[in-house]
DNA sequence: TTTTATGTTGAAAACATTTTCACGTGTGAT
DNA sequence: ATCACACGTGAAAATGTTTTCAACATAAAA
């Protein structure tokens, strides 16, 4: 019953232990008549070489750890998706790291994840500081982890290998779009905690509304939807308003229930973009417009970098860029 | 530089492995001044057991591998959150297992978990086959390696333990809310492919419905929001329709988004209901009214049932309902 | 004082692989 | 005929732990 091993695949195809081992990882080394036998007996006694044997001689796990701030936000799931889809097309396991809400003594955590030794190292939060980025960079040099980034990245340092998107540009963009329709009074919503991403669709936001020397205004909220309602109420009583830059679609949404109910038609008096084209967006009435972020793709293409780095295969581009879109449905003109 | 080794703990602290293993997994084994010194040195070194060769020897991974069908469903990530809670708690890494969308070639993927040398199984689909069940059976029995199944569980067997909630009973009283209400044509909006907590959930609204000798009248739809809102505008046309029990809050805003374009009021002429509760309640226009599933502590008490059976407690119930309850917003009088 | 039990430690075996090195054996070049 | 070389294979070392067993010291019991 319990598992057959290598000792047992080598007896019963009469060959020794490096043999076996051989057919497995490097067929072309063994002779293939011998190789057809080992092969048959693997197959017979449904033998699997033990994971952590294999890792301890080798020194390679092929296990990647991804790690992650928070599972229920919508895009770091559907990143997982796509990291998922690549790792096993190269045949990696992922190992999966739920950082702590907020003690989250993260030191500790990359501590264990070097212990389990893995072969690469996926960061997916949305936000970094320059001590975290530190550390990823001892962490990678000493003890030459590679580490890739993933929907974020550190302004002005590519040692560490990012995938995200333009996020300013993405802002300009969408805030442009309202400026092009006539709006005059274009807010940004934005989330009180800071948020890097968040900074970058700020900056995008600024960089379109100075340039269309318009009166700009960032609104800070929370992400709970019910301290929102209060919150956008008040804005309707003391300000016009006639467009609005959500960083999330979630936030536009909330926004636009509440310019529905104090009566103001959405597009016609007001114009509403969100972030991310989450579904959402769809769902919404009338539907979001929204900057599309290719999602599945941060991840997928996040997680081939990573196997190139692992691989030590060359990597021309240390920082990328994957293209966003504006998608346009029925909260814009 | 590269990592310490047990050996180098030993010689800085002038002892055996034998004790630097001991100081570290038996502490109370050790003399507490030894100990002192190992444990010391241990932490000037920056000293981390190295997984694989802890595991060999151990034979205990102290790694669960969690089996989900696709990360995008809210429910899914929702539930990472409890699980990588719980297994924080208890010290358990976890391995992450996407299956791939459709050829899913299950049993292969099992059998590299059972490589892998994980320490227990959590299985999340919210749909499960007989034949899939029976291979899970085998697994458990042949490996010895627990398995439990969450958010969803084989009717009639409770051999692989299993947490979910009372999805036939959480149907039955929705419906009957929207019975109670006085309505006389309610509708159950279903996916066209079965899911078996689907099927019960449509169980529970047949119960009320027959229970209240209304005629009965299961609609099923695909996924897709497209597609969605063309069969529901059909429905329109031909039927009467005074209520709606949908069997996820997005099925369920879909239909309310069309049945506002065809000028029937929420919940005046028409109530809705949706199942699970997510933040897509909480947004819709009007705010839907649904049932709530404890996603979160369906994956903690699952991990957590999980660890028991790893640690060879005894568990009294193998089969356990978590509660769920009826939130009532603004689609129901 | 001798025996017995208890607590602390180290030596060595076990865990299941990969990998290095050396050893034939046959083949093409000199 | 000899040399060099590639190929296929096996023996054994290496990987870094845990755990068993025995040894030793010390304390308690006889």
């Amino acid at each position: 019953m319990s598992k057959a091993t290598i000792y047992d695949v080598a007896g019963a195809a009469r060959v020794s232990l490096a043999t076996v081992s051989r057919a497995i990882n490097n067929p072309e080394k063994v002779k293939p008549e011998t190789r057809e036998r080992v092969l048959r007996v693997i197959e017979e006694l449904g033998y699997k070489p033990n994971a952590f044997a294999k890792g301890l001689a080798s020194r390679k796990s092929t296990t990647v750890a991804v790690v992650v701030p928070d599972m229920t936000r919508a895009s770091i799931a559907e990143m997982m998706n796509g990291i998922a889809d690549i790792a096993r097309v190269y045949k990696y396991s992922i190992l999966l790291y739920v950082l702590e809400s907020e003690d989250a003594s993260e030191e500790d955590i990359l501590r264990e994840i070097i212990a389990s030794q893995v072969d690469g190292i996926l960061y997916l939060n949305d936000e970094i500081t320059e001590a975290q980025y530190d550390f990823l960079k001892t962490v990678k040099n000493t003890y030459q982890i590679p580490v890739v980034l993933t929907n974020t990245f550190f302004p002005g340092d590519d040692e560490i290998p990012s995938v995200s998107i333009d996020y300013e540009r993405a802002g300009y963009e969408i805030t442009k779009k309202l400026i092009d329709e006539g709006r005059k009074h274009i807010y940004m919503v934005s989330t009180v905690r800071k948020y890097m991403v968040n900074d970058l669709k700020e900056s995008g936001y600024l960089r379109a509304i100075e340039e269309a020397k318009l009166p700009s205004k960032i609104m800070r909220t929370s992400g709970r939807i019910s301290i929102n309602t209060e919150h956008f109420n008040e804005y309707f009583k003391d300000n016009e308003v006639d467009g609005v830059v959500a960083v999330r679609d979630s936030i536009a949404i909330s926004f636009m229930n509440v310019a529905h109910d104090n009566d103001v038609k959405v597009p016609e008096e007001i114009g509403v973009a969100g972030f991310q084209n989450t579904k959402y967006a769809r769902l919404a009435r009338p539907q979001l417009s929204c900057v599309d972020v290719p999602i599945y793709d941060l991840g997928a293409v996040g997680m081939r970098l990573l196997t190139k780095l692992m691989n030590k295969e060359e990597v021309v581009d240390k920082v990328v860029k994957l293209p966003h879109s504006i998608v346009l449905r029925k909260t814009t003109l």
